[in-house]
DNA sequence: CCAAAAGTGTTAAGAGTACACCCATGC
DNA sequence: GCATGGGTGTACTCTTAACACTTTTGG
């Protein structure tokens, strides 16, 4: 029942999601441009093969680093895709990342086994390698579903944000209008900000306060736990 | 940088966490015993090498159909399991899988490569292979959480059922006492369960009338954006 | 003083929670 | 008629949703 051609041969990669939120209403992607074959020139997630002796978490680390000079401040698995036929050369099984970063804290280089790496906007992706289109998607509706319950927007922002910022991440991800009294009423009600001294004054209009996000209280509180909840938005 | 050592030689193999549900506080899961090394007598989750030419969620359904003879109602992928050291035979990356079942509509046996095939209650595990308690541990959570926000919990029962199985079934998963009253307003609520004309009468009290869970209805609904919740039940 | 963005409170409707008695059956 | 489990309603509290004006700054 079983031919050679069955018995087993599969690499093993990581592929990394990497979001970043540039200004209002521009949420980013980050891309390399592949300079081997196949889709030479095309652009792709970034991944590679791992190694015998790392383990999968450290793979996508160490290969966001060495070839884009990105450190996520949040990385979690988000699938793994390994339908028969995702690359032409071989059976390859991927474990897909998620991760969040400020890109202003990052600046992307390209590692020289690579063409390039660019943040794309989400809204305006090149043609993609392979079936990494299919993970964008995954990617983006984990990340729309997870702000709702989990406080994980925040490492997409300075670490001192203002409160606008964050309700236009919101309504960037979401892609809904929200209300502006009733999302700060909630995110307060959690206590989870700690209000600095600092202002940020920017263009026209009013200075706004600044806030920090209170990891340690955070994890504290899920410890218990909570559950932060932003219905619907 | 990279020495011979690190060339990639993995193995990939799926896992299935199969959840069935007997009577009354008994949630169990399906195991299968080993007969060969490492960890012969052992029992583990039901799982094997992906062949090369099959993607993962056939391989899963196979793997369980020809060894246990079960084919899941409800199976998803869970999470992937890769550190370096997790079979002391070789580097083994493995996809495990959630899957739900009615253990009364499916007989098990077990196939010839393995030594026997249980039920085990969550509650009284033996000694697992692996780090199988772990990928467990995550499923277990994983159906706790997920039984809040989707109805799949249908799938442990039969498909006539009363109220009070299904009333059972979310205490024993969750562990924690609910009132009978407000959540059978709240699943009702839905109106996701069609009710038929048949009773159950069974030991001693008033015979309780038999419900349908309508799947049509509510994938219907789900494609409109409605989503199923029992806060905290 | 005008434009722009930040900051703020109240009310009405809906959802969640707590709680206890009657009903239908078997023995 | 009693023991067992099934079936049901109401009042209170809390949460959500809708909604608009004042404040602070720069130009």
């Amino acid at each position: 029942m079983e031919s050679p051609k069955e018995l087993e041969d599969i690499k093993v990669t990581v592929d990394a999601v990497i979001f970043g939120y540039f200004k209002k209403n521009d949420l980013q992607l980050l891309l390399i441009q592949r300079n081997i074959k196949p889709f030479k020139g095309d652009w792709a997630l970034p991944g590679r093969l791992v190694l015998n002796n790392e383990n999968l978490d450290d793979a996508v680390k160490r290969e966001l680093y060495e070839k884009t000079g990105i450190r996520p401040d949040f990385l979690e698995q988000l699938y793994t895709f390994g339908n028969v036929d995702r690359d032409p050369r071989n059976r390859v099984v991927s474990i897909a990342y998620l991760g969040l970063v400020n890109p202003s804290y990052h600046k992307v280089f390209a590692d020289s086994d690579v063409e390039d790496v660019q943040w794309f906007s989400v809204n305006q992706l090149p043609k993609l390698a392979f079936d990494h289109q299919i993970i964008i998607d995954v990617a983006l509706k984990r990340l729309r579903k997870k702000i709702q319950y989990q406080p994980i927007a925040f490492n997409l922002l300075n670490e001192e944000f203002a409160f606008s910022d964050l309700e236009n991440l919101y309504k960037t991800i979401i892609g809904k209008e929200i209300d502006r009294r009733n999302f700060r009423k909630k995110i307060m009600s959690y206590e989870l900000l700690n209000e600095t001294n600092n202002l940020k004054k920017e263009g026209s209009g009013r200075p706004s306060k600044l806030f920090i996000f209170n990891q340690e209280k955070h994890r504290g509180l899920e410890e218990e736990g909570f559950y932060f909840e932003i219905k619907w938005v």
